[in-house]
DNA sequence: AATAATTTTTAGATTAATCTAAAAATATAT
DNA sequence: ATATATTTTTAGATTAATCTAAAAATTATT
C-alpha cells in the first residue's frame, strides 16, 4: 500500500510511543511528538483506522496493526540507512543527519533501500548507536545500560545515545565523547545524581545525571 | 525561497519547454509535459507569477524569470548529481534511475547536494550524457551531432541519448551499445533514413531513424 | 471577414492535511 | 459522588493541488 508523507509520520510516531511506553498512544502524545494539534490527529487516526494500519477506538489509544508496524519498522530502517550514509560516506557529522534523513526516509523505491544497504555493507546500527531493522523487520538486540545506573568503578563502551537533538551531540563533541569512547565511573555524588567519569583512560570529567541517563553503555 | 515539490516541477518543465524550443512555454505544453490539466497550469502559473518566479501574461505563454531559473537549475543539477550517485555507487542500471531521482530531486539541504558532488568526484555529465550545472547553475557544453546528421564513413563516440525512456534505453542495452561506445557509419539508406554502423569496429548493426535522432555523437 | 478549431482561462468541486474553538468524554481531586 | 481538570473528539474553516465542464480568447481556415 501505497502511503502518503503525512501518514508515514503518523506511523512511525506511534511505533516510537509505544515502544517506550510499552502501551498504546494516546492522541496528545502523538500530537507533541509530531508537533500538532490533536485535533489533526484525531483526523489521521480515523484515516488510518480506515486502511486497516491501526487499532482504534474512540477515546481509547491507538496501537498498530500488523500492517501499520511493517510500514513504520521500513521507514526506521530507511531512515537510519540514510543516516550510515550521510556519515559514512559524505562524511556528515552525526548531529547532522537527521533532518536530512526525515526527508529521505520517504524516498519511495525497494530496489533503492535493498542496494543502499548493500552499499553499506549491511549496517546493524546508525550513527547514533540505534539498531537497524533489516529486511524482514528484525531489530538486532544488544544489552545496554544508561550510564546512569552504573557504579563507581564500572566501566563500558558508549553504543549509544537516548537524546538525539543536535544540542546534546554537539555538547558530547565538545567533550569528545563518541561512539566507541571507553568509559568509566570515577565517582557518582549521590546528592545531584551528577558523575565524574574517565575517558579512554585518559581524562576525567564531570557530566550532570540528565546526560548520564542519555548516554548507553555496553558494560564490559 | 522553499518551493513545493509541485512548484519545483512546473519550473523545471517550464526550463525544459523553453530550453527545447527556445521560445515561451504554452499552457498546453507545459500540461503534456507534467501529464495534468490545462486548468491545473492556470492556477499554478498565478502562483508562480505571484512568487516572482516567472513572467506571465493572461494567453501568452511563460518564460522564466532569473529567480526561476536558478531554482529550475538547481533542480536539474540535483537530479544529474543522484542519478550519476545511483549509476555510479549503487550500479542501478542507467535505465532504472530516472524516476528515482525524480523524487531524490526534491530533497532540500544545500549541504547535502554540496557533499554529494564532491564525493562523486565533481561530475560533469550524467549517465545519460546530460550536462550537470555547477553550483553557480553553469553548464557544460560540448559539441554533439544526432548520429542521424551523419555521413558515411564518419565515425564518433556516443556521448548521449535524446530519448531518456526506459525502453529506448533497454534496447540501447540490447544492442551492447553504451555511452563511450564508438560508432561508424558504414552506411546509410537515404529511403527511411535507417543506418548501419559499426561498433566499437568490431560488430555492425542495423538501426532505424528514429534510433539514429536519439544518439547524440562527438564526431572524432 | 466570418466561421471553425484550438487554446486558455474561469467557475465550481474535491481531497488531503492542517488549524482553532467548542463540545463531549474521561480522569483526578476534593 | 461531585466538582474540576484534562483529554479527546467534533464542527467548521483554510490552503495547496488537483479535477471537469463551460466560457472566453486566440489562431487557423475557408
Ligand atoms: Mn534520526
Ligand atoms: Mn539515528
Ligand atoms: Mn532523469
Ligand atoms: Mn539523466
Amino acid at each position: 500500500m501505497k502511503l502518503s508523507t503525512a501518514e508515514e509520520n503518523y506511523l512511525k510516531a506511534i511505533f516510537k510511543i509505544s515502544e517506550k511506553a510499552k502501551k498504546s498512544a494516546s492522541t496528545n502524545a502523538i500530537a507533541k511528538q509530531l508537533s500538532t494539534s490533536a485535533a489533526s490527529v484525531t483526523d489521521m487516526l480515523k484515516r488510518l483506522a480506515e486502511k486497516e494500519l491501526i487499532n482504534y477506538e474512540k477515546y481509547k489509544g491507538v496501537t498498530l496493526k500488523v500492517a501499520g508496524i511493517k510500514q513504520a519498522t521500513q521507514l526506521i530502517r530507511k531512515h537510519r540507512l540514510w543516516e550510515v550514509f550521510l556519515v559514512k560516506k559524505l562524511r556528515f557529522s552525526w548531529d547532522q543527519v537527521h533532518e536530512i534523513a526525515e526527508q529521505l526516509e520517504h524516498i519511495e523505491s525497494e530496489e533503492l533501500i535493498m542496494r543502499l544497504d548493500a552499499f553499506l555493507d549491511y549496517p546493524k546500527f546508525d550513527p547514533h548507536g540505534d539498531p537497524i531493522p533489516n529486511a524482514d523487520g528484525k531489530f538486532t538486540i544488544r544489552s545496554q545500560t544508561p550510564l546512569s545506573d552504573m557504579h563507581k568503578g564500572q566501566e563500558g563502551m558508549l553504543v549509544g545515545v537516548k537524546d538525539h537533538t543536535t544540542e546534546f551531540l554537539k555538547y558530547l563533541n565538545s567533550l569528545n565523547v563518541k561512539l566507541g569512547t571507553m568509559i568509566t565511573v570515577i565517582d557518582s555524588v549521590p546528592y545531584d545524581g551528577s558523575m565524574s567519569v574517565n575517558l579512554d583512560n585518559k581524562n576525567v570529567i564531570m557530566i550532570t545525571a540528565t546526560v548520564a541517563q542519555n548516554l548507553l553503555i555496553r558494560k564490559v
